[in-house]
RNA sequence: GCCGCUGUAGCUCAGUGGUAGAGCGCACCCUUGGUAAGGGUGAGGUCGUGGGUUCAACUCCCAUCAGCGGCUCCA
């Protein structure tokens, strides 16, 4: 006798069990119609499910007339289609492809297959497997689950030679692998007895025995015409469990949408997107350069990207000099020494650049018959009196046993840069400071190199070799919440000017089960109740995270969205307790006995390259004026207005506009074309008519036609004081 | 790093086991034209790099470098 409650608070009674689509169906034919399956109590269920008890029921539609897809409805057509591209690849490409994991994603579905030997999956396909994926659609088969006892489904899976669906099995049944061998433990939830399921599902695309079928947990939508319209999209490959030592996999990526204008809108969207790719636009624009024998990752400003890069900088230390910072320089390496006080070297050595060691030295002990093994052992190798001081220090063992070397074995070296702040620690530890002095605020654009892996490695967003808008606040622990409020409302300022305002803030916690953080309990509640405080007054969305804190402070990071709803990190500030222990920081305090200053590293672009690449995208490469390489083309109607124009270049130059003069014997729609092309912001077009006045006839960007002449004069000054401004908006007009 | 795809003129890309193509850009000439490409002529390439197969390789094979797309937790 189930009582069913509907999500209005209506209630519903049966004196029979009743499936889901019933329910619907009592309630209108319209809805028994349009739905696609069900929620029970807030689990997602097959509107086949059958309803014994007493239940909250909400059914899922695809949409109301006019609105966009419900987002459960679309991940509903997405898992289906999966299966209907399984069941198309297994036509096209043969039966022997075996499935191993086919999930919805946040914008289509994948699904993981192995190809046998001899059998070849490829892009060439994709027509033929679209075509199958359609008529499969159009047949309208019923998505039919069945349930079989864990035994017979196991066996039916042997059977049927799959192990990858057996290991999935094996998993939804709580039971260890027979099948996947891995390094890593079986987790301890999904061993856990209380997990087991007594039963398997699977999913016939139609009727049982007769028609493809798949283990799947679901639901589903009630058949395959509900599904929509849905394609292949692309290949790659990827590893069962992404494990990359176990079999490879090919993953086989769509989307579905619930009508044919909805996939047109997204693949014109991605269009869009892909255009807006900052590495397209840097080439097009001519922003910078990557080239091959410089090495990956390494990024070549070109003299426009040069301009956009400089302004920024300008920019942000106008903004510091404002806040009381001051500017240091410091060298591109660091003795090896340094790294290993830091702690940077050699434990964080697999992402850095190998050491660079000196000519003398090493060709001391190649002489000794030194093999490189050997080399590198006393590269990496730490003094007992380095490693007595930072062990004392840091009242850990900090350096372990194993890389203490007598010091005559050691080879002295160099590094190049991970991070600047051992540079920082040491001028601010090149002179005595006093409580009255503090906080020292040391800013650099500084260059460091880190050894990302080659495939990781993207455009100017993942590069090896990055400037830092860095800064290192050396305070007293009572500054550090005043400090951490002076560095957001830095970010604050960066972001509101280039008016990128989808932007989150995660808070990293501690992790409270924890005891691998340095400095006491009391500082760390202090810490993180200001970089809370600090993170709520900035009025954007921002999530807690504990475990996410470095082990030496808390840290707020800021994560940027780009159009193509890419979410990137930028901007970070940290707490520090720890670098003034291992440098032996000290400043004298009002009771006149030195105390450790704490540290906050802070930068609020990130990386210039980074930002710079997200800007790009941001912008499309309509960079607002102040930013823009090329402010304002001259533009003459025709060579008998050359003349003239020069006189508007020079009149521009002077006022310290960047002006450049398109004096070719081409007609002016070409020239409208090639400036409109390089997104220059302001066309001045000037002829005979305007030469008469001393005016210009100003076309702004992304407008159709010039909006009329103005007097040369005003229009110098109207865009003087946009630039001054740096305003984000074209903001001349006659 | 691993897997797949790609690498031809400054840029975007065709192409074939037998001496290399287009459009754009560039240079020059004609045109002097008022808002998204006026016309002509011409220069420009060791076909990513190194090996191999072949009478002959940009093309086929191998290696290598680089770019692009992917790459962990439970159907």
């Amino acid at each position: 006798m189930p009582t069913i409650t509907l999500p209005n608070g209506d209630k519903k009674s049966f004196d029979h069990p009743v499936s889901a689509y019933d329910v619907a169906a009592s309630i209108g034919a319209g809805l028994a119609k349009a739905a696609l399956a069900a929620k029970v109590d807030g689990e997602l269920k097959d509107l086949s499910f059958t309803i014994d008890r007493d239940c909250n029921l909400a059914l899922i539609t695809a949409s109301k007339p006019g609105q966009p897809t419900n987002p459960e409805a679309l991940t509903l057509m997405r898992h289906s289609a999966a299966h209907v591209m399984a069941e198309a690849i297994q036509d096209v490409v043969g039966k022997d492809v075996l499935l191993a994991y086919g999930p919805p994603t946040e914008t289509g579905f994948f699904y993981d297959m192995y190809v046998p030997e001899g059998k070849k999956l490829s892009s060439d396909l994709f027509d033929q497997i679209n075509a199958r994926m359609a008529a499969i659609i159009k047949e309208d088969r019923k998505f039919c689950r069945y349930e079989v006892a864990a035994v017979e489904g196991l066996n039916k899976l042997r059977a049927e030679g799959n192990k990858y669906k057996m290991d999935n099995a094996e998993r939804a049944l709580g039971m260890p692998s027979s099948v996947y061998k891995s390094s890593k433990p079986v987790a301890a939830s999904s061993a856990a007895p209380g997990n087991q399921a007594a039963s398997l599902s699977f999913y016939s695309t139609g009727t049982p025995g007769q028609n493809w079928e798949d283990l799947c947990r679901g639901p589903h939508v009630p058949s395959t015409s509900r599904i929509g319209v849905a394609i292949v999209t692309s290949l790659a490959s990827a590893y069962w469990h992404g494990d990359e030592n176990s079999d490879r996999l090919i993953r086989v990526y769509g989307t579905a949408f619930a009508s044919q204008a909805e996939l047109d809108n997204y693949l014109k969207q991605k269009e869009e997107a892909a255009k807006r790719d900052h590495r397209v636009i840097g080439k097009a624009l001519r922003l910078f350069h990557i080239d091959e024998t410089v090495g990956q990752g390494l990024i070549l400003w070109t003299p426009n990207g040069s301009i956009v890069r400089r302004e920024l900088q300008n920019f942000i230390a106008a903004e510091l000099k404002k806040q009381g910072y001051t500017e240091v320089f410091t060298p591109h390496i660091g003795g090896l020494d340094l790294y290993k006080t830091s702690g940077h070297f050699p434990y964080y050595k697999d992402s850095q650049f190998a050491p660079i060691v000196e000519r003398e030295a090493l060709e001391k002990l190649s002489a000794a018959g030194c093999s490189c093994a050997e080399m590198i052992n006393r590269v990496e190798g730490v003094s007992q009196r380095l490693a007595d001081g930072i062990n004392q220090r840091t009242k850990a063992t900090t350096i372990a046993a194993d890389r203490i070397k007598p010091d005559d074995q050691l080879i002295p070296g160099f590094m190049l840069k991970p991070m600047n702040c051992p540079h920082h620690a040491k001028i601010f530890g090149s002179a005595p400071h006093s409580y009255r002095d503090m906080p020292v605020r040391l800013a650099e654009f500084g260059t460091v190199y880190r050894w990302e892996q080659s495939g990781e490695l993207n455009g100017m967003t993942r590069v090896r070799g990055f400037t830092q808008d860095d800064a290192h606040l050396f305070c007293t622990e009572e500054q550090v919440p005043g400090e951490i409020q002076g560095c957001l409302s830095l970010v604050k300022i960066i972001f509101a000017t280039l008016g990128m305002k989808d932007y989150r803030v995660r808070v990293g916690l501690r992790d409270p089960d924890s005891n691998k953080y340095t400095g006491s309990a009391e500082s760390w509640d202090k810490a993180e109740a200001a970089c809370i405080a600090a993170a709520q007054s900035l009025g954007v969305a921002f999530s807690k995270e504990p475990g996410e804190a470095a082990f030496y402070g808390p840290k707020i990071d800021f994560v940027v969205k780009d159009v193509i709803g890419r979410e990137w990190q930028l901007g970070t500030v940290q707490v520090d307790y720890q670098m003034g222990n291992r440098f032996d920081l000290s400043y004298i305090g009002a009771d006149n006995t030195p105390h450790r200053p704490v540290v906050i590293h802070r930068a609020p672009f990130g990386s210039m390259e980074r930002f710079c690449g997200v800007l790009i995208e941001h912008f499309a490469g309509a960079f607002p004026t102040w930013l823009s390489p090329q402010q304002v083309r001259v533009m003459p109607i025709s060579e008998k207005t050359n003349d003239y124009a020069e006189k508007v270049v020079a009149a521009l130059r002077a006022a310290d506009v960047r002006v450049g003069l398109d004096a070719g014997n081409d007609r002016i729609q070409a020239k409208v074309k090639v400036a409109a092309d390089e997104k220059i912001p302001y066309m001045l077009i000037v002829g005979p008519r305007d030469a008469e006045s001393n005016s210009v006839s100003v076309r702004v960007r992304g407008t159709e036609k010039d909006l009329g002449a103005m007097p040369l004069d005003a229009f110098v000054a109207a865009i003087k004081a946009e630039i001054a401004a740096r305003k984000a908006e074209l903001g001349v007009k006659p």
